[in-house]
DNA sequence: AATGAATGAGCCTTCATTCAT
DNA sequence: AATGAATGAAGGCTCATTCAT
């Protein structure tokens, strides 16, 4: 029963369904075939819609970094702080963000680790990622900086690295790390930089 | 010219191979035949002496783990530290033992970051990198508790999952961060949390 | 904005189409997509007018007969020339039609060697092609027969494959053998076996 | 029973295959493994051994090529003739070697025709049409020279058409113009071009 | 010990064709 | 009159794996 207007539908759902497999699987061996099963649609009307594997791939990337920015921006200015602790306050909203229940999903996080691995072969998806990355330093530090002075750079590195890294060891699957626990522990390493620059000034 | 007792040598060859192709490929997608043929020999031979490709990855995984592990008890035997530095002195060993010359290539780290992704299929390479976490947050905890006491446990994941961030961040191989870069990185965000616990103590 | 009366236009935009498009890829592997869009109509819209693929190509095939065969009725009664020499005329006239600038361009060129291809397989192709050359046949044993007598038939099926083959050498696009220069070449043919057909008489 | 030795064979194999296949179908959809079965291999095997559909299509003409020009060259020399007729020996002998037995067959004339198809797409296909297309010249130029003098180039280019003339209506396998036939009628065409040359000297 | 030979299975992609609107 | 939507079918190609030698 075809209709007309079809097309944000299809494209949405493939983006959708191609987060869903990676997540299920575990690696970008998924085939167009079950991604396109999975949305409900012949493999060749996915081809139709992204024009190969990788736009699919890349599609979905997008989709997860668009989602996690716009999230961020609106937590961001939803941020309050009496006096100085406003930016404390946008540096946790920041860190949970990335950690709320929305993007801090099985599915996403594996997805996630795929789009590294996509990125050593794709010059666009290595594209979109250092933008994600550019984006979250940069949000750190403009934030850091009334905080901490000089020290901003290095703990937004730091901080950046770390939020990574909790994302990898979560694809592991083991340990229960909820989204929780995940941010308090990001949230940790920045009072713990803030302390020791207050402690040690430059 | 079949020679006696090459198997070993084979072996090792190969698993090196392994880690080279995944290297420069950036990804599992790596041929058997492509393998065999950079550690000069037949496919055939390849699959005979390990029986399959994932054994084959699972090798390699093993080869990277065990040279790491082998390093860090090297160096953290040699670390020495007057009077309570001592503790200090292991830590900064093993930090930086993940990140000298030898465990801190281009090849090595996009093997690790497909060892991640391996061990989301692979119950085996997810028990091999369960074991490697293990071991870390022994090591970290260990030296950590007589400097920090309670706040042992928690700055020992918030390193490990640091080190990872930062070799998944160089994954992206923008930025030049070099090992000693990336060591330093890390000894701050452990100084960090020490003078942290020093100015609030439980 | 659909319109009334649009199928003869619609039909022609497709045949011409078609011809370009086999014309630029050199082959029967153009799809109904790209004749239609190069038409500037859905591919459904050109199976709505013409069927099938099979049938756009026929269509094609017949518009170049067609046209071929329209030239060559005006030129022939345009041919002019004093006492026996009208035949000669006339023959003249005839080689040079399959050989003037609307008939011998290199996309029409490129469309008949892949009708001869298409001949292979269809029916109809096939049968088209034959009542070209009988055609072509009967017009050049015509006009030899005052001339040649009893060679006349020899030497039509001489002079036809020499056009034919002319358009195949033209195929390969290699050497300059304008319009002028291929006419030429099969006009002194005919001379040749005429010229024959005197010194040994049958 | 794989065994030691099988590419050649397994070459040769696939070669002729191709063209009994292209013959049989009259095109050059004929799919990887019709021919690979044809030939009594898996498709996955005449990947193997040439890497591609357009290089069995490529190794495919240059068989027929080699094979027409070994020929040739064998009845070039076997070719005699008393004092004067020893150039028109020769030139009787490249033409019915054209259209003998091993070379005048249904299969060949319908992989000759995909040949020139194949040289509207291939580049490399193009260079060995040339190729041949160059040798039939000089072959025949060679031979006219001595006979025709200034002559010799023209003839060997209408010479050289009809021959490519003559297959090309054979392809279309309606009238039966056997090979006997058809040397007969291009010796006709060379004959008429030595008598007139004699008639009207430069 | 080592490999050339061989294939089954599977995946990406294309495309003619159909259909509801 | 016209088209976007949709798919079944098929083809080229790859690759891990097996086997006889």
């Amino acid at each position: 029963m075809p209709k007309v207007g079809m097309e944000p539908i299809r494209r949405d759902a493939l983006v959708k369904a191609t987060i869903a497999e990676i997540g299920r699987v575990g690696s970008l061996d998924v085939t167009v075939a079950e991604i396109a099963r999975s949305a409900g649609m012949s493999p060749a009307l996915a081809h139709h819609y992204f024009g190969g594997k990788e736009q699919i791939f890349l599609a979905a990337m997008r989709h997860v970094l668009r989602a996690l920015h716009r999230q961020v921006a609106v937590r961001l200015r939803a941020a309050r702080g009496d006096n100085g602790r406003r930016h404390h306050a946008r540096l946790v909203a920041l860190i949970r963000t990335n950690f709320d229940d929305e993007n801090y999903t099985p599915a996403v996080i594996a997805a996630w680790l795929n789009f590294y691995v996509l990125a050593q072969t794709s010059v666009e998806a290595n594209r979109l990622l250092r933008v994600y990355h550019g984006r979250l330093l940069s949000n750190l530090r403009h934030d850091l900086r009334p905080i901490v002075g000089g020290r901003a750079e290095a703990l937004a590195v730091r901080l950046g690295a770390l939020i990574d890294g909790v994302y990898l060891r979560q694809a592991l699957g083991d340990q229960a790390l909820d989204g929780k626990s995940a941010s308090a522990l990001v949230i940790a390493a920045l009072d713990a930089g803030i302390a020791e620059a207050n402690v040690r000034p430059e």
